[in-house]
DNA sequence: CATCTCAATTAACATAGATTAGGCTCGCCA
DNA sequence: TGGCGAGCCTAATCTATGTTAATTGAGATG
């Protein structure tokens, strides 16, 4: 996670996948704020070059100022910190449709690395084109405002999590929040199935608690038949249930 | 913290006390971005309205839109949420000089209750004011940006210290934020002393803890001649050994 | 002055989760 | 083809922290 990014540049990559990953994008901060016809059209203009970045390579490094807006268009990334020694915290996903960071709205220094987890697509937004037409269009700027606030609201849950509930628990309200994330944009497919690119020892980064932990977590929510977990396919068996088991409330996704 | 918030309404309190509380509120934005004089003056009017919040009495209710933006300028708030029968997480802090919630931004609601935790002032802005003047002043709207960017990466910070940091590690952690947070402000008095209105309940409430650990944990502290500690008047002792105690980088205190 | 309550403190005991260590499976590559 | 590494799984032990409960002191209140 130290090395540059490794990355296609691939400009303007529009042409080859219109309706596709840039959507999502769209998608979501429609989700977050409706936007007009006209201003959804801007969005997608905006998004002016997209790159890969393999598993476990950064997408922005530590204390880096932005000097663009970066979006996830496809797979999975997290902030993270490291600590001491091979100690490391993830405080946050970053889902597609998702800003990678908001750094940019208060043209401050990221804090916090970003990594891809699984391979990735990022998009890049001109910080110029971006306050040119949050100017034309304040709705998008607020949509904008309003992913910033569903982040927050999304670290405040996992301070929660990590503080105030046990092992099953912060698993299962895990895996409640990328469902329903994911739902939003459209990624969870037939019978609540979803793609998770992370290891048990990344979910024990994620969560505070050991690989084994997270193994024998794991089996339990499996023996109680609320989910089916391999190889980077998570599939929901009895959402009721999961949801109950980590009292989940999935109102602070939803601004307004 | 069920309660409505009993205060005792004083508008335009200015009179009373001009360079007192009002000032914490200017002095915070222009720590996080250099305002002019004249940005300054025009912070000042927008606070139009004051109250006292007494002790666990909630400043914003849960889930409560924003109809104005929030003030502290006295005392000290947290951020918490209610889980099941009695069970508290404390999620964030509000100190003098930062608003109370970020809802105002991006006109969502309000996601987690604020509660007071010792006697507070609550300094009340309009919110068509602010857009008024933030249009007029942009440095003032880039000022709170960075406010909610901090508060954010407060957050996360959290999230490190409840996942990733032992104990004796949280509680150092978290007295380093309070006093660089209080001395941004000045309220860090001669021989590193500051107030902190909080118990060891409530500080188990926030880090995570039983209020048992908290306990022991203030000891091992204090054994260590790192701190002293009563009746809510913390002081530091040994600064540099208590901030490497906690590995504590105050970076994310200072955005850019 | 007696009493009450709340916060701090301490001790004894209980447990969730960490740590260490090992084995198993599968895909990759030499 | 055979070895290697990554990821998953399991078992045994250890420890940081939780729980319960009881003691003390200080401030408020009658």
């Amino acid at each position: 996670m130290n090395s540059p990014p490794v990355s296609e540049l691939t400009a303007n990559a529009h042409a080859r996948r219109d309706q596709g990953e840039h959507d999502v994008f769209v998608r979501r901060l429609n989700a977050l704020y409706p936007l007009q016809p006209h201003e959804s059209k801007a969005l997608e203009t905006l998004v002016d070059a997209s790159y890969a970045v393999l598993p476990h390579h950064d997408i922005l490094h530590e204390q880096q100022p932005s000097k663009e807006a970066l979006v996830l268009l496809e797979g999975l990334a997290c902030h993270y910190k490291v600590l001491d020694s091979a100690r490391r915290q993830m405080t946050g996903f970053v889902l597609p449709g998702d800003f990678c960071d908001f750094g940019f709205l208060s043209s401050s220094a990221t804090r916090q690395g970003v990594m891809a987890l699984g391979p990735t697509l990022v998009g890049r937004i001109d910080l110029r084109q971006l306050s040119a037409v949050g100017d034309k269009m304040p709705n998008i700027l607020l949509a904008a405002m309003r992913a910033a606030s569903v982040d927050q609201a999304c670290a405040r849950e996992l301070v929660i999590s990590l503080g105030a509930r046990d092992a099953l628990q912060r698993l299962a309200h895990f895996l409640c929040e990328m469902y329903h994330r994911l739902r939003i944009v459209g990624l969870v497919g037939a019978g609540a199935q979803f793609e998770l690119a992370m290891t048990q020892a990344e979910l024990g980064e994620a969560l505070g608690l050991s690989t084994v932990h997270i193994n024998r977590t794991i089996q339990q929510l499996r023996k109680q038949k609320l989910i089916t977990m391999s190889q980077g396919l998570v599939t929901i068996l009895d959402a009721a249930g999961r949801e109950a088991a980590a009292s989940f409330d999935p109102r602070y996704l939803r601004p307004n």
